[in-house]
DNA sequence: CATGAATGAGCATTCATTCAT
DNA sequence: CATGAATGAATGCTCATTCAT
């Protein structure tokens, strides 16, 4: 199968060189060098350029990965058969939990979102996003319990206070209870009807 | 704060590098040089630097400078006379009024927001924001219309959907009213007590 | 010359790396890459080195092959019982030919010339282009029709002659038959007797 | 006058880059780097770009700069008043004399003349050099005494035979007088009407 | 005070070559 | 033999900052 290939492109290498960047951006910023990436990664050079052809598509793959990361773990375990509220608080705990578990992938996909250079794959990843919560939530706008409205609106409430209170938890862990509660509270009074 | 500082002379140059470096921020990010901010300016390359020790500190500056101005938007012809509604609605369409009056500092704001170089100042300008939303609203949380929760939760809340919102409006401004107006029910549902 | 080296099985992808490699000079320089050349070749990066062990190898190679090809093609059909004018005609004609009819052979060859790195077998290869062009007209040097000169001296002139009107007309085709015969009277001038 | 200058270019900077840059080229082609004309022209790396905004910018103004040197060479102490033969031995001997007094810009001239990126400014040097030629010989082309030709075809003439023979005398000083004197010959004979 | 020439550390990227497959 | 992934030295260029003018 693999007769003619001199060696196949390794997925540990190219795992490690994500994972690495994850960390230098969490660190750095997107000023994190490709030097420091590749060492940390332990791989040469120029070997982080065989796998990503320049610093913008590592930084744009990242993303993707990050987001798609994100958008698995709120849709793990999706209790579909259980109500709204409950599935809705699924996606809450979940969106939170992710966050605070890998808070460098959280804090370099902040940083990345905010990059001219990502900006075009943003729309992409942010529809697939979308999708993945439209599929979980969007027959429920016309059941009456949700206020009816477009549903990457819906999505980005969810986000918008999720970023917020994971944030705010960040800042104080002792607060997580308190906060993941009173978020959750905020949230259902954001989206339901009443 | 800066009162006993030794003030460079001329207000109107600090003011212009301030004002290029917003939109050399908005338009390309933290790597905007201090060069090319300074000839936008009309100030030679090192003039910059008698007005700001390192660009670090430019940066810095320009983000307390964009806080501020957000800040004062908000609390301008703040009707503190009326129920709490009225007022939140105040807070909430000038949140976002300033956002869409004003893209290039929301972007710069947005940029510097996640830079590890201004996170020393971040807390205290964040604390005048949410210190200027208490003054207008953290006698109403024992009021029972509101959801009892910490003041900073409740100016979280409000820059979290303002944020989002105003990114979405941004997006795409023929959805501006039908936005502001769901953001609005959404924030009020997100916060009041019932 | 070669003919005691350890061949390497394919003259086929030997032959297409030195033609693509013509190619690639003159388009790019010296500076074109391996990489490009073998893939322009249609082999891979490494086989490139199975035929030539270094890029100086290549390059040095080529020009000897580029040089043994004009020397070729001057010889090609040579009337060896005419007259020496005839002769030397047929010599400026097919020179000049060489060049318009293989532009990037030309191209390629004028940048080798210049190159540190060829300039070891360069003289070798001059003096064969030397000794074919004696063995063509060195007789003729007795007889009172050409200056008593030395026979690399003829031959350097007849080459710097030759590449300047090649290049001319190669830069506007339009004069290809006036330069022809100007450029022909010129080396007439410059090598007979009188 | 400079009153409000930080600090004026310095024009020994600027030619000593040039200086270094010829002697980097004739010895290493143009691979030669900008790391090492700055070092040993005992600037900083920096400040090479400073007076040349890229590398081929420094290249080509150089290629500007030697073909300027080499026209003012031949153009020097011109006999206008002497007749044709005794101005043309003129530039011949001190064509083939700045290649002999010059060999690094002789030999940089070269390098940089067969490269792609000074392409763009070698047909306006070319003009002028021809023009040069021209100012001092375009007269005598009706005299009946030279070929009847084009100047930029006798200007092309000149050079091509000035270049070999300098180049045979560099291989071999000792054949100085003896190549000067017959590369005289043949260009007299190369372009005088009969 | 204002300026921009001067600087060298740092950067992303290229490249000839090696070698595991 | 053929291949292309792997590599780190080398490259052209940028940039924040300094300082002579």
């Amino acid at each position: 199968m693999y007769l003619d290939m001199a060696r196949p492109l390794s997925n540990a290498k190219r795992n490690a060189i994500l994972a690495t960047a994850t960390s230098a951006i969490a660190a750095s910023g997107l000023a994190a060098s490709t030097k420091a990436i590749a060492r940390d990664a332990g791989v040469g050079e120029g070997t982080l350029f065989v796998y990503f052809p320049t610093k913008d598509d590592l930084f744009c793959e990242l993303y993707l990965e990050l987001k798609a990361d994100l958008t698995r773990a709120i849709a793990a375990d999706y209790p579909k058969n259980e109500d709204v509220q409950t599935r809705l608080k699924h996606l809450w705990d979940h969106f939170v939990g992710w966050g605070l578990k890998n808070p460098e992938k959280r804090d370099a996909l902040r940083r990345l979102a905010v990059s001219e250079k990502v900006s075009q794959v943003k729309d992409h990843a942010e529809d697939e996003t979308c999708a993945s919560i439209a599929s979980m939530i969007e027959a429920d706008l016309s059941s009456g319990l949700l206020r009816v409205q477009p549903i990457e609106f819906l999505s980005g409430t969810i986000q918008a206070l999720g970023d917020m209170v994971t944030e705010m938890i960040a800042r104080d862990r002792t607060k997580a209870d308190e906060y993941l509660n009173l978020g959750w509270k905020t949230l259902w009074g954001a989206i339901s009807a009443r």
